[in-house]
DNA sequence: AATACAGCCTGGAGGC
DNA sequence: TGCCTCCAGGCTGTAT
């Protein structure tokens, strides 16, 4: 599933297919995903050139003079630059047509992904309210710290908090958790300003290394069965409940927190 | 303001 | 084998 890292990857991927490069024409074969699609992106983007690809949280903007379309990949999306004439496969809902032969095409089992549009000089109401990105200098424990007084909500959940900080989706909080030796289940608020500094250090440093490991399948990007490959990264909790603890060697925990599977070593983590 | 939780959607896993 | 239920996931909208 695209967590930040992949989101990123993503872009990376298709920055040298599509940056620079003019839309020709947008076709829509399933006009709705989470949302509907809207007039705009079939109006507005075809003769546009695509400027630059930014990544805001796990949003994905494509920049153009008239304005920028908006991009989720939910849970299940993807995103794929195509020769022109490859067959559609299921699920393949929207095709972004290149000026030359090559397709941006969107497929999104689950259709909890998303493609809207964000006109110039307008900020998304999507993108308002984010918290900073987590590898910024503007994420740091301090901030962690800051916002965290007075609530009683565990740390898991604050941690997985939009406003708060961007991109922690359940397995990165899950994973910094158990590198900074915090319970998840421990409230926000009950947390040390030391030991949120070592949780900020925990989620840049999973997070800068599995956008690394991401990076290593970037060439494959352009192939019809090249997959994101930081799967396969070794987790040290995450879909590991009941098994030994890699520190040491007691079973994991696992209990859903604020409506999500989560798991921990309840010696390991207090 | 903070918290709780249903709902969106589909495919895969597991039970029978 | 097929049918059923449950689960996964990010995020929004509504209720408390």
């Amino acid at each position: 599933m695209p967590e930040l890292p992949e989101v990123e990857t993503t872009r990376r991927g298709l920055l040298p297919h599509v940056a620079g490069r003019s839309v020709e024409h947008v076709l829509l074969r399933r006009p709705d995903l989470r949302w509907p699609i809207p007039h705009a992106v079939e109006d507005l983007l075809p003769g546009q050139r695509i400027d630059a690809i930014r990544r805001r949280a796990k949003y994905l903007l494509l920049d153009t003079d008239a304005g920028s379309a908006l991009l989720h990949l939910g849970m299940s999306g993807s995103l794929r630059v195509l020769p022109s004439d490859t067959p559609v496969r299921a699920h393949d809902h929207v095709d972004i047509v290149l000026d030359y032969d090559r397709v941006l095409r969107f497929n999104d089992p689950r259709r909890f992904g998303c493609l809207l549009w964000q006109s110039p000089g307008e900020l998304h109401p999507l993108l308002a309210g984010l918290g900073p990105e987590p590898l910024s200098d503007d994420f740091d424990g301090d901030l962690l710290f800051a916002l965290s007084r007075g609530r009683s909500a565990p740390v898991k959940v604050f941690l997985m908090d939009q406003a708060v900080v961007v991109g922690v989706g359940n397995i990165y909080a899950a994973e910094a958790l158990f590198m900074a030796g915090i319970s998840p289940l421990r409230a926000a608020g009950k947390v040390s300003r030391e030991r949120y500094a070592a949780l900020a250090d925990a989620v840049k440093a999973i997070l800068a290394h599995a956008i690394a490991r991401g990076g290593t399948t970037l060439r494959d990007f352009i192939s019809p069965d090249g997959a994101p490959g930081y799967f396969e990264q070794e987790l040290s909790v995450y879909g590991r409940g009941g098994e030994p603890c890699r520190r040491c060697g007691r079973p994991l925990k696992q209990a859903m927190i604020g409506q999500r599977a989560s798991v921990w070593c309840g010696h390991c983590q207090r």
